[in-house]
DNA sequence: ATAATTATTTAGATTAGTCTAAAAATATAT
DNA sequence: ATATATTTTTAGACTAATCTAAATAATTAT
């Protein structure tokens, strides 16, 4: 039986190898897991004896094709689980990420087979992430972050990387949601903020939300 | 904080003085929680500290009004979660419980409000047991045990005692559910076996069944 | 009312996950 | 290439929830 904690280690591991180098350093997860590094190092060597992760002292962690099998069903319950609350429940966009994360290590593989078939396989979480398949494939659509955009270009938004209530809100108020127009007018080279017509209107943003925010070119 | 431990023996805690003595015996709540009596003890305590339970040593232990009000939630929660599981993602009577057990510790008062709007605030579980209203109050309705039903009336199937998926099975294969017809034909002294006409088909069920059916007289 | 039985508590050990502090390995800078 | 800094691991301790075995309290039977 795996645990709750094992189930969140592993899919800090699976995040972080995915935005970074494939081999996660023990101090970053212990940092994604708000530990110190020597309890990730215990779970690192867990995981390792469970056959969930390979580990190399000193030489960091990967996750086995269980180690990723685990990890992506929990990444699908999480955005199912969203995907729920908005749609269903009438939970915004910003409200969500905390609750699924309990939601997610919920155990029940006919409960998340007929969730998805109750939303309609949903392929897209609220924040536009995708949502893996029950055969644990992920179709990644094309998306820039608004830092590479191209001036003059007009974009609509298809996803944020971070996910966090404050980033959302701050969209919220600046009426930014997913399927949004985005049109770049002009980038600041003094800090890179962004000059951009959002929803027709116009807006400057940082360099900080502009790296977290996805558009698809129109 | 609360663990999802000491939620588990609160709730068990509820019940166990719901069906017998107010003062719960330690070896009861061990049994009841699948663990030995020393376990029990050292939870009561804790219990107790945290001011969830009242409890003088060798005399049992019962809940405080902080510690009902506990165990009414999580009640109601497993209760709503039940029929979100059979009205909308069609599992069956004898399916919920036990995913409902995982359910029902989930933290968001939200989420509960919410999903209570959304099943249109039902008063009645799949197993017939009434859900706790926002308040904690609980509407019992006047029933009857097969078990103590009079020769020669009609009644109607309005709950279970036992809620475990075997005697749910034992029901759906003898075509009863909630609303189902009961018609009490004969009781045999011997062995207080009934016979009843079940929605009506004759049928011959053991006391340890009509001990665990709940009845409404017609 | 005393003995026998049953229920409950205490004492001490175990496991999972965490911590701090110290040791060891690796990486970086001069 | 050697010293310094950083990262990682090890050692030992702590808490929550559990266990077994022993001790104590309460109940039941004679």
């Amino acid at each position: 039986m795996i645990t709750l904690t094992e189930e969140n280690y592993i899919k800090a591991i699976y995040h972080l190898s995915k935005q970074g180098a494939e081999n996660v350093n023990t101090n970053a997860l212990a940092e994604a897991m708000n530990t110190k590094a020597s309890s990730a190092t215990d779970m690192i060597r867990k995981l390792s004896e469970k056959d969930y992760a390979n580990y190399k002292k000193y030489k960091g962690v990967t996750l086995t094709e269980t180690g990723k099998r685990i990890a992506i069903n929990i990444i699908r319950k999480h955005r199912l689980w969203e995907v729920f609350l908005v749609e269903k429940l009438n939970f915004t966009w910003d409200e969500v990420h905390e609750l699924a994360e309990q939601l997610e290590h919920i155990k029940s593989q006919k409960l998340i087979d007929e969730l998805d078939i109750f939303l309609g396989h949903p392929t897209h979480d609220p924040h536009g992430d995708p949502i893996p398949n029950k055969d644990g494939e992920i179709t990644y659509v094309e998306k820039t972050l608004l830092s590479q955009a191209q001036v003059n270009l007009r974009y609509s938004c298809v996803g944020v990387n971070d996910s966090s209530s404050e980033f959302l809100q701050y969209l919220n108020n600046n009426n930014i949601s997913l399927g949004s127009i985005i049109e770049v007018m002009h980038i600041e080279p003094f800090d890179k903020s962004i000059n951009i017509k959002a929803n027709g209107k116009l807006l400057t943003v940082s360099q900080s939300v502009a790296k977290n925010l996805y558009l698809k070119k129109l």
